[in-house]
DNA sequence: TGCAAAATAGCACGGTCGTACTATTTTCAC
DNA sequence: GTGAAAATAGTACGACCGTGCTATTTTGCA
């Protein structure tokens, strides 16, 4: 899938004689605003509740205006987890970046994610209800969505294993584990805060976390 | 909703004259069936992509006949969650019960709770995917689910209560805390177990609850 | 400014859904 | 065995779904 005219000349080359194919604005614009449409109406009813009539309801077009710009339901799903992954980037991994490495860029990474969080609780996490709708079926959809989060894990394990190779772990934490029981306090707190609307638990997220540092953490980083 | 022949006759008098009201044997014989055959096709599926069609099929129905014996889906779908909740009460409670007090009825509720997941991972837990689906929905169906799983989860709190009245937990625990973080490592294990197919995760679920008992447990427990 | 191509709309089809209404079959006390 | 009531089947309706096909409109370079 060319991505730019770059792209598109290099992939074909009859376009150096025939300038026919040029850049199209308009078209990639609104299938831009579509998918952004789709993320948020997606988060809210998740990836199988999203529907194009609804959609394009949404977008003041017709179902096939829509529909048009992706050739099939399942297209546009991926679309919107790819334009979730990339959100999900943006809004947490890239600033947490900036953080030294090792406990505080851990910290930060965390501290990202429940800022995110508190905006999903309103919405919805198509990472978690994704998960419930494809856990047994298979699928390019399911693989766009298993790949984004593999990654997105992966993420966060690198940055456990970079903060006990700086010393700021024990040297006998499990990086896996650690990893397995931060994803597991923020998946409490989506199933208790927002289904359960119980109140505390954002608190009692915290408190894992600070509990897991707290136990694995050397006398380095909290120096 | 009367259960038994004595409710029906204490709810209307009439019946002690008019012999008419009788028991009804095929009819809730095979409405259990159903129901049955429902929480089955639901732990897949989800309580929302139960359909009346799909479940009429499997028991070698007619939509209709299905139909008339919940007079609604909302109705099929209720009945579902009671008769999950039941098998939860069944297969991981009451065993536990049997347990003694404190540290050890905790820890059985939990193992119980672990043999049940191994076989969830199969097919899927309706307080989990049900979760998910009915979060920002108002009506019956997500109050009679999230009435199902307070109570278990109330059940779980009250035997970490419980263990700490008992002297087997640090009288600084934070039970609501316990709880929480045990919920999480369920969860964790269900999305990463059933969704990822990661190995190992388990193990992961398991030592994360030990961790919990090493931590907040005292010297008279592992006594 | 014209004109090809891209973008969007309109329409139709087959499918599944929940459910209301009616007909048929089965059950079970007398 | 009979007859009323319960259980099940049959059929149809309107709604929504994804998607293919054919207009119509809009775009943007020549």
């Amino acid at each position: 899938m060319p991505s730019s005219v770059l792209d598109a000349a290099i992939a074909d080359p009859a376009s150096e004689r025939k300038p026919a194919l040029r850049v199209l604005q308009k078209g990639q614009q609104t299938k831009q605003a579509i998918v952004q449409a789709a993320v948020t109406l997606g988060t809210q009813v998740g990836l199988e509740g999203l529907s194009i009539g609804a959609l394009a309801e949404r977008m003041h077009m017709s179902k096939s205006g829509v529909f048009a710009h992706f050739g099939s339901r399942e297209e546009l799903q991926i679309s919107v987890i790819h334009e979730y992954f990339a959100t999900f980037e943006q809004e947490i991994f890239y600033p947490a970046m900036q953080a030294p490495r090792g406990l505080p860029r851990l910290r930060a990474l965390f501290d990202n994610w429940m800022k995110r969080v508190a905006v999903e609780l309103q919405s919805g996490c198509i990472f978690i209800s994704g998960a419930v709708e494809f856990d047994d079926r298979i699928g390019p959809v399911r693989d766009a969505l298993a790949n984004s989060v593999q990654t997105w894990l992966s993420a966060l394990y690198r940055a456990v294993v970079l903060a006990k190779g700086c010393g700021h772990l024990v040297s006998d934490a499990d990086e896996q584990q650690i990893a397995f029981e931060i994803h597991a306090l923020i998946l409490a707190l989506h199933y208790e805060a927002r289904f359960l609307q119980k109140p505390g638990s954002l608190a009692r997220a915290n408190r894992g976390f600070d509990d897991i540092l707290a136990r694995y953490g050397t006398q380095v980083a909290t120096a």
